[in-house]
DNA sequence: GTCTATAATACGATAGAC
DNA sequence: GTCTATCGTATTATAGAC
């Protein structure tokens, strides 16, 4: 029995998985504690309620994004950054076709009418349409901040597409121009 | 009594909007029945299975841009097409960034893991990038194919943007950008 | 064709023993 | 901290009267 129970963090990555794979609404507790070998009666131990384990999922999808960007840092210019995130997209392009993309699909399902509550999901494109802009201000581009948008929107578009036409192949080709574009200026 | 009854009309009707505003999965049927004046039992006398009227309801989806399409025909050329479709868009940024693209948003959702039929709802998006695609190739553009993806797909990644920042200004800024880029060439 | 009542089940959440 | 058993409710779907 060690001294710290890693349960809480299996159940997160469960529920990444699961909610990525499935959606939010279609997955239940029953299937992330199953999947995290941890009797569902448990998950309340570490979750009050299904709400709070997206919460949790939300924030460990930031952390992962904020380390990815940590790790950017050491390409020299922001060109080269803005490259690696895309090539970064294009490395899971069979997932993300199959199930479109974890943050853009999620914040789509959370900013439907319910109680729940609208903003956390979107953060991480918020966040990444931050980071992008940011790149393009170093790029000296006075329009850097709808750029930024721009950016991020394109790829979620270029996801959503292939995840509807299910042809990771349009990742590659339509990421691959985004790429000679940015080489470009 | 009317002969025919507008029943199963009223219930696809109220089936898009709520299917829009909450999601298939949030979407219950007694929500439906509720909206169309209809008593719960009596929507399996024209619909079998939740999923049935789904069905209808995309294809009710399909109809309209097809027709949509057909009014566009008046414009005479390509280019003023797209930018009719493109203005259409623009026409109803309010909804679409409080709730996201009724067409985009329900492929996402449907392309998840289950039992139900992947393919249906995301033939929306491939009907439209065949379209764009059609008027990029009668603008002798050999990449036509490419392009008319491209193009739904900046619409979508737009949409789910404008939606995560709820903000429907930037659909307006950036389809606006999109718009000057048709002219362009 | 229409409607009420209800069956069948799935799921979030809790109680309480250990 | 962990686990089993179960409650309460929501929701799809059906039965059957009218």
């Amino acid at each position: 029995m060690p001294r710290t129970s890693d349960k809480r963090e299996r159940l997160i990555t469960a529920g990444r998985e699961l909610i990525h794979s499935k959606g939010f609404n279609r997955t239940t507790l029953a299937d992330i504690a199953e999947a995290s070998g941890v009797p569902l009666g448990n998950v309340y131990y570490y979750f009050r309620t299904k709400e709070a384990l997206l919460d949790a999922v939300v924030s460990a999808q930031k952390d992962d994004f904020r380390e990815r960007v940590a790790a950017f840092e050491k390409h020299g210019s922001p060109r080269a950054r803005l490259q690696a995130f895309l090539n970064s997209v294009i490395d899971s392009k069979e997932e993300i076709a199959r199930y479109g993309c974890p943050i853009g699909s999620l914040s789509q399902e959370m900013n439907k009418s319910s109680g729940l509550s609208r903003a956390g999901a979107s953060e991480g494109l918020i966040l990444r349409a931050q980071w992008a802009s940011e790149q393009f201000r170093a790029l000296s581009r006075s329009d850097a901040q709808d750029l930024g948008v721009w950016l991020i929107a394109s790829i979620q578009g270029v996801i959503l597409m292939a995840n509807a036409m299910a042809d990771p192949g349009v990742i590659e080709r339509q990421l691959g121009q985004l790429k000679a574009w940015i080489d470009a200026f």
